[in-house]
DNA sequence: AAAGCTATTTATAAGCA
DNA sequence: TTGCTTATAAATAGCTT
């Protein structure tokens, strides 16, 4: 086609972030971006020395994974205590299996990685897993009521101005997935560790039920 | 203080891939890099409804990680052995060469801050569950006696946890309470959410995909 | 370390080969 | 589905507060 003396093209055009609809351009965009993202970590790896691994799932159930070294290795130093199978948590995940729209509810598995992480260090801090165990139970209670925790309120309010109050939400909702990723690299006032003075570690503060 | 006429700042500055030497540097390219990654690892997860997880640990030794529907979920999906059952079955793994860009093996320094990492992974087990435990009180605190969780939970967690969160809601309820007069009359018939017997019109977060 | 700013470099949404 | 191309949206390096 002979484009008019017009712009070759539009150029890029701005998307709104949410499930695109089109299967065909979803899958286009999957493979771009997929790509995009582990360049990214590559190259947060080599500017920083860091070690990165990213593990995806296309919503066709296809894997792909980046490491730095390895993706197990990084892995097992996140979670080095994933030994033992007794999972008396049984989490609500719905990962993307073609599933639409779809609310990601609360991760009991979390807070069970946490809490296998206190069974191994129970021996050695024996009084700060007894406290921790207390805390743990109630924030799950607090979840468990509410899988998303503000619908109760959401409800109350009404429909009249929904489209604008859900648009807000889900622009925070991705802002808050990524902040409480994060939250815990503030300050901590805490006896440190045998050799470091650096900040604190940070683990995965995700159980906002989300 | 008189930016001499000349533009305020030179901008972006092109940088090669290559580990950043100065340290205070590396460390605040770290944290925006890390957010930007997050950042693209949700938005692919919402955009392709897929499943990422990202796990990044700094030279230090911190480790930060980002999870749809969380980081244990799709480790596991990814690499069943530590799970039960049978194959892996890969489909399309890439290591440490995705972006098809740089394949950087480690330098001492960074193996050396691994072998830190997971010799202190405990004690870092130990201030994470310290961590925990403030935010947890927090949470819990916040939705004990507050009729209006997004009152409650600014309050509770403050600008410093979740700066972005707050602000947001902020704007969002106000702009809702504007609205909420003028929906007096509105009503829609509704099916009823799980375990609730209002007669409030019903909110259908569902048709906005969240 | 955390927030803004600005000027550029990158990443990409659309199309098409 | 893998690659180009174009024009534009985003990310971010270097500074400042």
């Amino acid at each position: 086609m002979v484009r008019s003396r017009g712009r070759p093209s539009l150029g890029r055009q701005r998307i709104e972030i949410r499930r695109i609809d089109n299967s065909g351009r979803r899958q286009v965009t999957f493979s771009k971006r997929r790509n995009g993202l582990f360049k990214k970590a590559s190259e947060l790896s080599t500017l920083c020395g860091a070690s990165v691994a990213v593990v995806a799932f296309s919503s066709a159930g296809n894997v792909f994974a980046f490491g730095q070294p390895t993706v197990d290795a990084v892995v097992r130093r996140f979670d080095p205590l994933h030994a033992d199978g007794a999972d008396p948590a049984p989490a609500a995940v719905e990962d993307g299996g073609g599933g639409g729209d779809d609310v990601v509810v609360a991760d009991p598995e979390e807070l069970d990685a946490l809490r296998r992480a206190e069974e191994q260090t129970k021996a050695q801090v024996a009084a700060e897993q007894a406290r921790m165990r207390d805390v743990g139970d109630k924030v799950t209670q607090a979840m468990a009521g509410r899988t998303l925790w503000w619908e109760a309120d959401v409800e109350a309010l009404g429909e009249a101005e929904l489209p604008e109050f859900v648009r807000a939400l889900e622009r925070l909702r991705d802002s808050v997935r990524r902040h409480a990723s994060t939250l815990a690299s503030t300050a901590t006032p805490l006896p440190p560790p045998p050799e470091q003075e650096e900040e604190v570690p940070e683990l995965d503060v995700s159980d906002y039920s989300f």
